[in-house]
RNA sequence: GCGGGAGUGGCGGAAUUUGGCAGACGCGCUGGACUUAGGAUCCAGUGCCGCAAGGCGUCCGGGUUCGAGUCCCGGCUCUCGCACCA
């Protein structure tokens, strides 16, 4: 910081320095005194079963770091703040609280570093965080206060994975994991940075592990449509539309010829519901079944488990060598490498539009988890097909074509493109259609067949829940040798992390609860026989995906969420958050609320009325970071600027959903507008009459801050309340005490203190955010005239004051008794173009 | 590649919803008042060129219109999310 601080307080002189006012603001005094009294009065206190007309103002919990709260952890919650408080102001009965999202790989991993168990830091990091958010002056009802390590809340969480177990939701699979093979841990997708571990920066690998999941995908479809309905960010709405990723197309079975030749290989025919698979069948995935007539050859991923069937055995040695390397391969190298690798499995499977035999083979480039796992390759018509034809001698062939292309020439380029001009041709009797059509007569025509359906595929996954790490809630389930994998039934949680000294990751890739058999020994809650529970943690995202249930029941040990309460003040009435959460936290709550109504247990289904997501602050136009060592500290800024000055500047400082730039310097404009707002409420004068103009001025800008404040422009509220202020003072004029009064209603959500404070000493005894939004009467807002702009041809040449309803002819004669907009108008109007109360173009030719 | 957002003074940003005085508000800067002093406070000024009259100005190029930062077409740049997704 280089700014020198205010002067808060007369600097200690022998003579006093008149220009000093004898009760100058002291925003630190004030600070303390009514953080004070908020707790002393209970101020803040939400009457969660009786308040009336309840409003839920939420942001998003912190996570608790060591370092403390970071300034965009405030820019969020001061922004939640105001909103809360004016709605309180508004009449409703707001329920603003606050909770630490504290499980995780970052505290296990900051535990780690200090070699110190993570229970006993974490307390010790959310005790550092309550003290710098009480600083703030967040309307915060500390007594809901929640965080996710309480076994009295984890406990709920264990009970919710039991609520999806039994339905069906969770389920275990060997799945793909991150394994840092340095710090021998398995890491969270959001820990591994462009292919590293973030910790250590060593080359992830991929580790095939037994895994949790819950099954999200069985909720694609619920969770995109919903998305229309729902007031949030557009921004946010898109991300979580991308990361759904619903796409229409069908699935084509192709047959591989010749089955009874390769070793091993039956050929028994399943029938399902809408097509015959056999056991060598292909079954591929295509947005593009019109292209049908132009796949020359079939792409599996090298892990699909067809592969070893259909290989020949002359191709066998090198089709496993490509395997081999390519599952060794992390996914980014595989990402970055674009360039086309693969083998020939050695056999054929029949193209089903041309009954010709094209040749299968294995590439990374067609990935396991997504669609079937293997494609049709159209090279003529797809880019990454085209690559790999080119690269390996493959044909080409053209089925579709714009007009005056010719049909037989070879193709330079893959030809995407799908819109109107371009028409199918070389496929048979569907030659001539369009691609649209073409897509559908295809589909049909395999449905006949039984060789394809219409089907729709998601780029979802299922959610992977379970972690091999420490820090986390215990997976409540027992796995007995005789009844299998038994829930923890619910009486019997939670089920306790225990506390232990060694919380390692080791390289078995298990959980270190492993290790701690005193624990996981346990006899069997079905048969009483010997067992042991799952050592694995649930994910961190399943903590956050249903804390806001938590909030008003907080409190009950004896439901996760009461129903009363829960109908009461859900769903959310608005949610503010950060845009890195747009799609896996906001995605999460949605499902397990979608589960839990599905579940009757929730009377809605989703969970967040209006959602808007934050912008991020910056430095002086660089990104803030501790490298940078740009980070700015809420404390410094508190200490010398105040809280107020500080929230009122994170508000100031740009458009709240876009966030902005921090400047030192600018910190000091809201900070003399509050002086200002000091200096002009206690220097009122509180005899006489407010001046009529200035009441007017009045309640236009109470109109104004009336409607920013809901729509989150912060920012253009207080420059409003800063017009205002400068109008209320010109010429060193002293405000009338109805002119300032109705300004410090207005500025209390950015600036709390100080506004409590003014509102005491102009006599009031209760609080200023229990004594309601000064209103504004729109007679009094409207002016008595308006300043019309007049134009000629187009060009401004002058104003005019007139009164509002003046009509054209009352607004010509005024115009042109002006000598600079009459000088351009040197013969009569060939036409005058009047806008009401806000411009008039005269036109001359 | 797909999708979202954005380009406006020296700087942060208003006005884009509904086409109607571009630059609100703040920072910074300039001048002045008060003052022993000022990095405090107060007053005035501040888009660019020009003594002025006036001209020019919202990323670039077209268009619609009496009138375009705002609408339409084409392009450029930045930014965020997803990405060999078939």
């Amino acid at each position: 910081m280089t700014d020198i601080p205010p002067r808060t307080a007369p600097s200690p002189r022998t003579v006093p320095d008149p220009s000093i006012p004898a009760d100058p603001y002291d925003p630190r005094a004030l600070e303390t005194k009514w953080q004070a009294r908020w707790e002393r009065d209970a101020t803040h206190h939400t009457d969660i079963a009786a308040g009336v007309r309840p409003y839920y103002a939420l942001m998003m919990f912190p996570y608790p770091s060591a370092e403390g709260l970071h300034v965009g952890n405030l820019f969020a919650f001061t922004g939640n703040d105001i909103h809360g408080r004016f709605q309180r102001q508004q009449g409703h009965t707001v329920f603003e609280p606050m909770g630490y999202d504290a499980f995780g790989i970052h505290s296990e991993n900051y535990a780690l570093k200090m070699g110190v168990n993570p229970m006993v830091l974490i307390p010790r990091n959310i005790d550092n965080f309550r003290r710098q958010l009480k600083r703030a002056g967040l309307m915060v009802d500390w007594r809901r206060e929640l965080s996710t390590t309480d076994p009295r809340y984890y406990r709920w969480t264990q009970w919710l994975f039991l609520q999806l177990y039994h339905r069906g939701l969770a389920y275990k699979k060997r799945a793909a994991v991150n394994w840092c093979p340095n710090d021998k841990t398995v890491l969270a997708n959001e820990q591994v940075i462009a292919g590293e571990c973030e910790r250590c920066g060593a080359r992830v690998e991929q580790r095939f592990l037994e895994q949790w999941f819950f099954r999200i995908t069985e909720y694609a479809e619920r969770l995109l449509n919903n998305l229309d309905a729902l007031d949030w960010s557009e921004s946010t709405k898109a991300a979580q539309r991308n990361w759904i990723g619903r796409s229409e197309g069908a699935e084509i079975v192709f047959r591989v010829q010749d089955i009874m030749a390769i070793a091993g290989a039956a050929a028994v025919p399943a029938s399902t519901a809408e097509m015959t698979v056999s056991q060598t069948d292909i079954r591929v995935f295509t947005t593009r079944p019109d292209t049908v007539f132009g796949a020359t050859y079939l792409v599996l991923a090298p892990e699909h488990p067809l592969v070893e069937r259909i290989t020949t055995d002359e191709e066998r040695a090198s089709v496993l060598a490509y395997r081999e390397r390519s599952s060794r391969q992390d996914l980014v190298t595989r990402r970055v490498s674009k360039e086309k690798t693969g083998a020939f499995t050695g056999a054929y499977a029949l193209n089903p539009a041309t009954g010709e035999p094209i040749p299968v083979w294995i590439a990374d480039y067609v990935l396991m988890d997504y669609g079937t796992g293997a494609i049709m390759a159209v090279p003529g018509h797809d880019e990454r097909d085209f690559e790999f034809a080119t690269a390996f001698g493959l044909p080409i062939v053209r089925v579709v074509a714009a007009p005056g292309d010719d049909e037989r020439s070879p193709l330079p380029t893959a030809y995407t493109d799908s819109q109107d001009p371009a028409r199918l041709v070389n496929s048979g009797r569907f030659s001539g259609l369009t691609v649209s059509a073409a897509k559908h007569a295809v589909v049909a025509r395999l449905e006949d067949q039984q060789r394809g359906r219409a089907v729709v595929t998601y780029r979802l996954h299922d959610w992977c829940i379970s972690r091999q790490r420490y820090w986390g809630p215990p997976i409540p389930i027992v796995y007995c040798d005789v009844c299998g994998p038994v829930p923890v039934p619910e009486q019997d949680l939670p089920v306790e992390l225990p506390r232990v000294d060694d919380f390692t990751p080791d390289d078995s890739g298990i959980s270190p609860l492993a290790r701690v058999e005193r624990w996981f020994k346990v006899s069997c809650p079905r048969c009483g026989g010997a067992a042991r529970r799952e050592t694995d943690v649930s994910d961190t995202f399943l903590d956050s995906a249903w804390y806001f249930l938590r909030y008003p029941s907080v409190d009950r040990d004896d439901v996760a969420f009461d129903p009363v309460l829960t109908d009461k003040w859900l769903p959310v009435d608005s949610y503010i958050g950060g845009n890195e959460h747009a799609v896996l936290h906001l995605l999460y709550s949605r499902f397990i609320t979608m589960v839990l109504h599905d579940a009757q247990l929730l009377p809605f289904e989703e969970p967040f009325t209006r959602f808007r997501a934050h912008g991020t602050i910056v430095r002086e136009g660089a990104k803030m970071s501790k490298s940078r060592g740009n980070v700015v500290n809420p404390d410094e800024y508190i200490e010398q600027w105040g809280a107020d000055s500080f929230r009122a500047y994170l508000m100031f400082l740009g458009p709240y959903e876009e966030g902005g730039d921090f400047q030192d310097r600018g910190i000091s404009g809201v900070r003399r507008y509050l002086d200002r707002l000091w200096s002009s409420a206690i220097d009122a004068d509180r005899a006489g009459d407010a001046d009529p103009a200035m009441l007017r001025k009045l309640h236009k800008t109470i109109r104004k801050v009336t409607q920013d404040i809901p729509a989150l422009s912060y920012n253009t509220a207080i420059a409003a309340m800063m017009e205002y202020m400068k109008a209320m003072r010109t010429g060193e004029r002293r405000a009338h005490i109805n002119e300032v009064e109705p300004l410090v209603q207005l500025t209390a959500p950015f600036a709390p203190h100080i506004a409590e404070e003014l509102w005491e000493r102009f006599g009031h005894t209760r609080s200023v955010f229990d004594s309601g939004w000064p209103s504004f009467d729109p007679a009094l807002a409207a002016d008595e005239l308006v300043t019309m702009a007049v134009q000629v041809n187009g060009k401004t040449r002058g104003t005019i004051q007139v009164a509002p309803e003046v009509d054209q002819a009352g607004a010509l004669a005024a115009a042109m008794a002006d000598a600079g907009v009459a000088k351009f108008v040197t013969t009569d109007p060939a036409r005058v173009i009047f806008v009401p109360g806000r411009l008039l173009n005269i036109v001359v030719r």
